[in-house]
DNA sequence: GTCTATATATAGATAGAC
DNA sequence: GTCTATCTATATATAGAC
């Protein structure tokens, strides 16, 4: 079978296109298996369960993103110890793009699995996430943190939580976004001008002073 | 049955509690019936199905909220023609704390609802929220743009998403982030607190100027 | 309007032959 | 490793008695 990968990995391409695409709840193993052209029953003897193939997606990308970013992340403060914080958000944007040399549609599928994880999961993934990538999380809080000090730890944790909201949704939905600003705008837009449009938008909101110390 | 309401709304205020706390798909009607303590069959009979059954549930908060926050908006603008971005964000803050009076936790439950309503549904939400809700948002939207004339009509269509991304996945992630920000920082916060952290946040970035006028 | 009983569909998972 | 067949659970929805 020269021209068919194996079963394994085509299963995981049939996943992660159908997951990012209609959320993992919404999506069913003999849908994935159908289109994936394999048996129904080699998901489970395969990956074990249902919520062990959707770590699996997820670890293939995370396993090649998490590193990529924190170098670069690495690599931007020893440049310039004082880096913005839009030169923060926007070191992510390379090892962002990378990803579509990865696999077709690399970049999106990736947000918006990564999106669909968030909202989605009853924890479970966001455990899996913050367990296994903890050190990496870390790293880029760090770095933001120190771009913007006049910001309080406590205060800072939200504002990371408002940005990861706005990412993971408009990620989501980032599809549905750009056919209605084509269709009412005449606007063009890829997954690379979406993420260059959000980043000043969360720097400007993360970096904003307090109300109280405004006069 | 004195102290026994009719069964519709028992329906609506069990079902509401549940799709706001966990999510409609993965809310049965069976869990609903039990907790409303009312027999199955009866959500069919009042409410024909569950998709109906949401959007009541939905309806039953936004025909408040909908109308109290236009007079608001309107109200003050007629103050001041040029309110700034934080005060119209801020106009909403009321109509939405008195949800409360309209039922316990009904400020939290209203913006629950409202981000599973356009995290989950296929768009089937999104279509009933802008079709028997659309001239209030437009409303808002016009409210928004006049108050950041700056912005081109275009890119505040993204931030504006971006926007509502944010407050969605944040309500929807409430209890987990109040909980943790307890439990890390020692705060104490009620969904006030969060509305009001959150606003300044969505204003920094609504109406920061785009990257090609910073010089 | 409310109930029991059930129709119907679809899900994840597995046993056992090949 | 891959297949067919099936188990088991759970879902929405409805028919029909009361």
């Amino acid at each position: 079978m020269a021209n068919r990968s194996d079963t394994k990995t085509r299963i995981l391409d049939a996943a992660e296109k159908l997951f990012a695409e209609r959320g993992f709840s919404e999506t069913s193993l003999r849908l994935i298996t159908s289109k994936a052209e394999v048996n129904l029953a080699s998901v489970n003897y395969h990956f074990g369960s249902k919520k062990e193939l959707i770590r699996a997606v997820l670890a293939r990308y995370l396993d090649v993103f998490m590193p990529a970013a924190a170098n670069a992340i690495v690599a931007v403060r020893q440049e310039n110890a004082d880096a913005s914080l839009d030169a923060i958000f926007s070191t992510l944007v390379a090892p962002l793009l990378d990803l579509n040399q990865l696999r077709a549609e690399g970049t999106t599928t990736f947000l918006q699995l990564l999106g669909r994880g968030y909202i989605e999961s009853q924890g479970h993934l966001r455990w899996f996430i913050t367990t296994h990538y903890g050190e990496y999380l870390g790293l880029f809080v760090n770095a933001v943190a120190e771009s913007a000090p006049h910001i309080p730890p406590a205060e800072m944790f939200w504002r990371l939580h408002f940005t990861l909201g706005t990412v993971v949704f408009t990620m989501a939905s980032a599809d549905a976004l750009t056919e209605i600003a084509e269709a009412d705008f005449g606007e063009h837009n890829d997954i690379e001008a979406v993420i260059r449009k959000v980043i000043p938008y969360l720097s400007a909101g993360v970096s904003v002073p307090l109300t109280k110390d405004v006069i």
